[in-house]
DNA sequence: GCACGGCCGTGACAAGGTCACAGACAAAAC
DNA sequence: GTTTTGTCTGTGACCTTGTCACGGCCGTGC
């Protein structure tokens, strides 16, 4: 069993081709494709995280997605099979092992396995539906709820360890605003908050400021 | 030459098959697919536009993009490929020739034929890349500047037929902003503004304000 | 004439983003 | 231990934008 298994069902001529390839274990904090780049590999995350976020004007960041182990950061195919530049920036947020697929070789496997179409396909979908969701979030949400719901996602345990700066990117606000609702959820008894991380003292308030 | 010339260079068998299916006219103002739905068929427009967009609680609107003639609404085809339910709306905005790909016929051409699958993948490319486009104009962007933009879009000659309501759906704002601009924009003599449609006057102005 | 419905303008307010600071704390340098 | 430096956080002021609640305007139909 080897991470070709992600791909589910493949054929044994394409399971060959891929098996030979190496993967590359990346630090944490480098930027694997920025704005504008074109892509010449298809890559796969094995394990490890990377974040792929968008940088406005004003510095503000806003988290597209994370690209977690078994999957693939699909944007990068927009520049394999059409002329989509590549837009955001994908940086790794731990030591990530990477496989990359070249671009003849992805092209070839994209045409002969059905199965590769399919765990492509299947990825397109998804992210698709993510980017739907997080648009449908930032034109029309609020700020109290999109940072419950981030609050609830990272908590390990009943615990935030992050900075008000990291959690504003991944919401898309300001860290100025994120300082001010965590105030207000922390008079409402929901959160302790401190230096570099956040108690959560309220789940099920937080949750229904998430909106469930 | 038929429709299936948007696919370019088809197999023979799949022309024959595709061949047989049957466009449908569509009257405007008719909702296609609603939140929610899930696809049984992949369309292709012919002729006439769909527009897709996603509502908000309190009924603002956004634009996510218009389908034209030879293009798909490539939404559904994360309900033929995977799991993603239907988010947005999609109306026709004109009266619209429609041709449906049952989903079964679908997904077997998907299979057979790379010219096919070309098309499909580089309409998810293009419409991927749309989405991160939109998604960082509502995140980042002024409403000064995808006002100017829309206005420059929609011009025919120099005159935008279109309600403010509707300009605000475009740009994902309030209608009540949007007149509040287009007011600013007349007093700065860009635009004159009457019932129903703005009349450019001062397109460098308009292009300077849309970031070029 | 009048009523009605689709547009448009406007004031008041709330939410959130931007700018400009200042204080607080931790790790490194001295 | 003290200082320094950089990172993190809190706050006030201000601007843009979205929301709510109107009221007025215009065209169509009666």
């Amino acid at each position: 069993m080897t991470w070709l298994s992600v791909f589910g069902d493949l054929r044994h001529d394409t399971r060959a081709e891929l098996e030979v390839l190496q993967s590359r274990v990346v630090p944490r904090g480098v930027d694997l494709f920025s704005h504008g780049d074109r892509a010449h590999s298809f890559p796969v995350v094995l394990s490890g995280r990377i974040d792929v976020s968008l940088t406005g004007p004003s510095g503000r960041e806003i988290l597209l997605y994370s690209v977690e182990s078994g999957q693939s950061c699909i944007q990068t195919t927009l520049g394999l099979l059409g002329d989509e530049p590549y837009s955001g920036v994908a940086t790794t947020v731990a030591e990530t092992e990477v496989i990359r697929i070249p671009k003849p070789m992805f092209l070839r496997v994209m045409d002969s396995d059905p199965a590769f179409r399919g765990f492509v396909l299947r990825s397109f979908g998804q992210r698709m539906g993510d980017l739907t969701r997080l648009l449908e979030a930032v034109a029309f949400g609020r700020v109290d709820a999109r940072l419950a719901q981030v609050l609830l996602d990272l908590a390990e345990g009943d615990v935030v360890r992050a900075t008000q700066a990291d959690i504003a990117a991944r919401i898309g606000s300001a860290r100025e605003v994120v300082s001010r609702k965590l105030d207000a959820f922390a008079k409402a008894g929901w959160v302790v908050t401190d230096r570099g991380e956040v108690q959560l003292r309220d789940l099920p308030a937080l949750r229904r400021a998430a909106g469930l």
